[in-house]
DNA sequence: TGATGATATGTAACCGGTTACATTTAGCTT
DNA sequence: AAGCTAAATGTAACCGGTTACATATCATCA
């Protein structure tokens, strides 16, 4: 294996000097740095990382826990969040914790065993276990899209009340009344929210709350397949259905049309995020278009921000309703 | 911050002792191992990892070079590595390399400044520049599910060109004799062995290849609505199209209901992959079942055999013809 | 010419574990 | 009790960079 020192021996000069004329250019003799390089060239030498890491006690590693890779949506906000750290000279570490917290605070660990700097967290869980980061100095975390009211570290996130308002708005304008509602798991924060804009919404308008009409999912394709069955064999269905996901959407629909009937003729459907099969849905998806992307390069932005000791503030992302053919006039 | 010398100094012992009591606890006296565990409790002492990796030059890091985390199918290949990694007390590093060649190579470079201990692959891409690899000993790589043919490592794929054929056969059955095909990138191993099983199927047949019913894509949805668009105003336009993944076949299907058409009675469409959505597409589509968590789990075991200086045999992983809704009898 | 300061380079300590080797202690035998 | 072996523990080198500090070299100016 080449290392500094082979280098070194090879062109002539101390371990300090190879160090320098790589790290600082300018503080040695143009000549030493020409041989140096040389050296460096000819030996095929290239740095250990392990060590550069070791002595700066910098890993430049991020850890993303995410609950599932598989939802298109966290693949999106990866996608971000890969980009801009690999723009910054950071790896990521990528962890699909399954919704395990147990997973979750193991992976956390990490940090304090100096494998990471620092953790982005997809979901609204808190991984500290007495020991999962080292004391004292605002913790290397952020956390992003779903979020804890009382996080304990930054936070970006986008307005779920007003965004689920508006797209209960939006099916309240079409003419519906009875909507039914398929939601998060039920403990979970952004669902909380989510339900919240969705009863702005309908006492705005007058309409009472019905219970029946709301169902509780866990964000895949499937359970918005079964929510859809439930709502749809209640006494009195719902005309319209707003999804907290876009995948429980698609779930739902296949349901729907399955019972034989149609979209949007007999009832409307929404959804939300605007995965990539929201526009080739049949009928295409109408939703909430949040920017999966930016919630990854900004959480990225940040927690670099506060590795560098910096101090920064939560971030609230914008959001979109995208009218497609999957919502129309409530004809009863 | 605590290390190891602390916890020397607390319980009255040498450095080597606590290392000994905690690495191997069976060749250290029950009496001082006590005293080194509780020691370690009393200082909150967590073994700095980037000293432990520094020491065994091993990261127990593996990369994974993915073209684009935000296709399905790849999703789930990686959910299966990540498993299978942590299992192993593995970390996964995450490279989306969207199919840049001067990423890939950067990442597989990773190994070589000993970030990681070797790579995965999931397309047909040789990573390796003059120094993207450290010399001699075999590559710290796997290449998976898209295999280059003389790759340079162990590989673990599908049978491609008869799952192909298959699907082929299965449309033929139904009595279609004018089948489109949506293709891959024109340069990918996978597209080509693909459209050989196609074409395999097509002369059993006995039935003529019409290069005009060959329409490339990407694997998006996109590409797929796009290539439909295409194959749909064909003068004679074909009754079934085959395409290479479910995501071109859920864009294809959308721009045939666009038109007016009806999928299966005007035309079957069948997909590759069976990503979740080809559950709730409408209707249901007829696709190649790929073990994709198995890829990733097969892919981490290689590889850390390869690690380990085992011998290695390339592997081929089975796949399924699964039929639902989208394929018909031919009515023409 | 010698003093002064700037620039360039070398020496060696250091990061925090691991482990070969040396040394001490314990346990046993005669 | 001396002698011997095995078990337990300590000492210090080591991994490969970085960098504080020491030293050497050179240009400049009185």
């Amino acid at each position: 294996m080449t290392n500094i020192r082979k280098v070194a021996e090879l062109a002539g000069v101390s371990v300090a000097t190879v160090s320098r004329a790589l790290k600082s250019p300018d503080i040695v003799s143009p000549t030493t740095r020409e041989k140096v390089l040389r050296a460096v060239d000819q030996a095929g030498y290239k740095p250990n990382l392990m060590a550069v890491q070791f002595r700066s006690q910098r890993t430049y590693n991020l850890v993303v826990l995410v609950p599932t890779i598989s939802n298109t949506f966290f693949a999106r906000v990866i996608s971000g969040i890969q980009e801009a750290a690999q723009e910054r000279g950071y790896g990521v570490l990528l962890c699909n914790t399954l919704g395990n917290e147990k997973m979750e605070t193991q992976y956390a660990s990490l940090v304090s065993t100096r494998q990471a700097d620092g953790v982005i967290q997809l979901r609204a869980f808190n991984p500290f276990s007495e020991n999962a980061f080292p004391a004292g100095s605002p913790l290397p975390m952020i956390n992003a899209c779903e979020v804890l009211d009382d996080a304990p570290c930054p936070t970006v996130k986008l307005d779920n009340r007003a965004a689920a308002r508006q797209v209960t708005e939006h099916l309240i304008a079409l003419g519906h009344r009875r909507i039914g509602m398929i939601k998060g798991p039920r403990r979970s924060p952004l669902t909380r929210d989510r339900q919240r804009g969705y009863q702005d919404a309908l006492s705005a308008a007058g309409i009472g709350l019905d219970e029946h009409l709301l169902c509780p999912g866990d964000f895949t394709p499937l359970s918005g397949y079964q929510a859809a069955e439930t709502l749809m064999t209640l006494a009195e269905r719902p005309t319209a259905i707003f999804c907290e996901s876009d995948e429980m959407a698609i779930g739902a629909m296949s349901r729907i049309k399955e019972m034989g009937l149609r979209v949007p003729e007999d009832i409307s459907v929404a959804g939300f995020d605007d995965i990539a099969f929201a526009s080739y849905s049949d009928p295409p998806l109408t939703t909430i278009a949040q920017p999966a992307e930016a919630f990854g390069r900004e959480a990225v932005a940040m927690l670099i921000e506060v590795l560098e000791g910096r101090q920064v503030d939560n971030l609230m992302l914008p959001y979109t309703l995208v009218s497609r053919q999957s919502t129309a006039e409530c004809r009863p």
